[in-house]
DNA sequence: GCTGTTGCTTAGAATAGTTCTAAAAATAAT
DNA sequence: ATTATTTTTAGAACTATTCTAAGCAACAGC
């Protein structure tokens, strides 16, 4: 699978892979850094950062930005979007054929509809 | 005295939204901060950033958080969604119909398609 | 075996955007 | 006018992330 994806896999980065693949979530560099601490390896938090970076860019993990101090990575690179709550820090799944519509019957329990935040990525096509 | 939005327009704020809203155009606070330097007037960085924040929350301005370093205010807050080249910086609007399609021959020239970020923010209903 | 090359990891320092603090100033209320 | 509230300010503090420079690991070619 790493290999597939063009990442060469280090004893860090497998360490890193075992715990982040282990279920989907959703992850910050640092609690990914506790969470890998927890199962009594030792990698650095540099290490976690730069190989993070490295499976975005690969596009083993997806980078949700909710606000400059709140960079998630999910581990469930499928196509989906996500529910952010503002009041709770809550970041849920939303099912692909919610994301086209945003009926607000479907919102989390509870909740009301803030804002929508779109962003399409482009690149420049290399020459 | 109020504007419509709830806002108390002190004298800051009158200068930090002359100069935010006289024309359609995404800035950071620290462009913003400058922007207002330029002018001549001299009001504080924080005052900026409260400035801000304080619109942003009143709906007069759309906070962009393209990613961790990245935050920008869209003095235009018709809905909206945008094209980020992650090459260049760019930032540019994509016009409404555009959004629901993301036809690559719409993209900006001379780009391709990256990833769609798509973040719908709820709140919890007040009980 | 060695030896060079390359890429990876590391700790800690540095960076940068943003928020906080505490005091002064402006404004509003009584 | 006196008091209370809100806003602004400079600079310090904070924090997520990136950078730096040194040490390691893996591997190829000898």
């Amino acid at each position: 699978m790493m290999v597939a994806h063009g990442v060469n896999l280090t004893k860090q980065r497998r360490i890193i892979a075992d715990v982040l693949f282990e279920r989907n979530q959703h992850v910050t560099a640092d609690q990914l850094f506790d969470l890998v601490k927890q199962t009594g390896s030792r990698v650095s938090k540099a290490t976690v950062y730069n190989t993070l970076g490295l499976f975005a860019r690969k596009g083993l993990v997806r980078e949700i930005f909710i606000d400059a101090s709140r960079t998630f990575y999910d581990s469930n690179n499928s196509h989906h979007h996500h529910f952010y709550n503002v009041d709770t820090g809550d970041l849920i799944d939303i099912k692909d054929r919610l994301a086209a519509h945003f009926i607000e019957q479907d919102l989390p329990e509870g909740t009301s509809m803030d804002v929508v935040d779109l962003v399409v990525r482009v690149r420049n096509i290399k020459s």
